[in-house]
DNA sequence: GATTCCTTTTGGTATGACCAAATGAAATCT
DNA sequence: AGATTTCATTTGGTCATACCAAAAGGAATC
């Protein structure tokens, strides 16, 4: 008879993991400072630099250290953006075709529809402010298509920004990193800029007068046009 | 002067692994068959058993195999759950506190409010009948805590299975994995069970009357009950 | 003070070896 | 014959060593 699962199992690098992840949680690996040299490491903690480079490139994995290729690897406190950019690799391959991205989009959709009901009804003085200067920074960038993208982008982080919740300006950056190839390659015309930040208003507009419904159809409406604009620029149907 | 960014860097290992999630991702290496082994790869492609190792270790972070320690990696086609199974291990650091945990829930309360706003907008006659089925097995498990939190888990992953965004399914697998810990550790009580289902019910008779605002509210309800129970088992102020 | 040049350090890769667990086939038992 | 045990082989995990090219740091120079 077989004992089902033998939970033995293990990794001596995953000791090591947690041993250094404890170290740069605590500060004894202070954050932006580069990690020991493998040499180093494997000394002091007795292993071969098999099971150091092992283990430094779970780290790596996993958000808590940037490894670029022949550098010392950087100590990064984990935060909700070290936890996307372990997602980073996965992403990749979902969204190599029309449909992942679609996926994605439409979560965008159903939480910035979140975000903008949430605003509406709660946006204290100060969100307001930092709509508004995030709203006219968008105006004065009509002109400017890159600028433009810059404060579009700005204007919808501020909406995650209300939520006062962590995790989700982490979200938005996600969004705007694994969507920013879509976005680059689409014409960047002062009339499409126009409309969008009229869309822009149109949310903005609603959240002031405290319209949850008529935000999140604004934004919905923006977004999805939004999308039309990136079906146009592949040649897809919308 | 220098040349910006020097893009000449590479790890040998990374086109070994674009190599084998091409092969993985064309069917050569058919879902749940097990890779070659590591010395057959090392001849085959002229590699030292060393990038062979580093380059499995990656795919195995990115999910397109499963890597048991001593056992033979074995192939699984990139998913969504593939995905979020990546961000378990940093998700463990950014849960150890209690006001990760909260962030996190009230993530989760955001989405499932815009959830069940779609649903009751947009629900149709296969979904109000796995909701129902789902609210029934759910009302039939009062008494056996067990399976009242399994049925509970099932009520809400069907309110995910609604969208018909396959992302979504997968946040709730995430949700219910890292919110896991804190839930078993609660009290099972018959009495809170009913309260439970009460509130399953009030969500589902929302949704039947396509009352969006109803339907949030009564989740919204639910939902922070459920986090109140938490800070009690918890000694925590609410 | 900035630049150039050189030495040392360090990460990336290749080899080869050994062990324990996993695998699969042969031998054995029922 | 079919299931079980036994044993030889394969294979992943780890270690040790070596070499190279790039990075880092310091010394000599402009």
């Amino acid at each position: 008879m077989e004992h089902d699962t033998d939970r033995k199992d293990s990794r001596a690098s995953d000791e090591v993991v947690r041993l250094l992840s404890a170290k740069i949680q605590s500060g004894e690996y202070s954050d932006g400072s580069p990690l020991p040299a493998e040499r180093s490491l494997m000394e002091e903690l007795g292993i071969s630099r098999t099971v150091v480079r092992e283990a430094v490139q779970s780290l790596s994995k996993q958000g808590l250290v940037v490894a670029r290729p022949r550098h010392r690897p950087i100590v990064r406190k984990p935060g909700y953006e070290a936890a996307i950019s372990a997602l980073e690799s996965v992403a990749t391959h979902l969204l190599d075709n029309m449909t992942g991205v679609r996926n994605l989009f439409d979560t965008r959709i159903m939480i910035e529809a979140a975000l903008v009901r949430q605003a509406a009804k709660e946006a204290n003085r100060e969100d307001i402010a930092a709509l508004k200067s995030a709203l006219e920074a968008n105006r004065a960038a009509i002109a400017d298509s890159d600028e433009f993208y810059r404060t579009d982008n700005a204007f919808h982080g501020v909406l995650y920004d209300i939520s006062r919740n962590p995790v989700l300006p982490s979200i938005h950056k996600a969004y705007s990193t694994w969507l920013e190839p879509q976005w680059s390659q689409m014409p960047r015309l002062p009339e499409r800029n126009e409309a969008n930040y009229e869309a822009h208003r149109r949310i903005f507009d609603a959240i002031l007068l405290r319209d949850p419904d008529a935000a999140e159809d604004a934004l919905r409406e923006h977004l999805n046009n939004a999308w039309k604009q990136v079906c146009r620029t592949f040649d897809e149907q919308p």
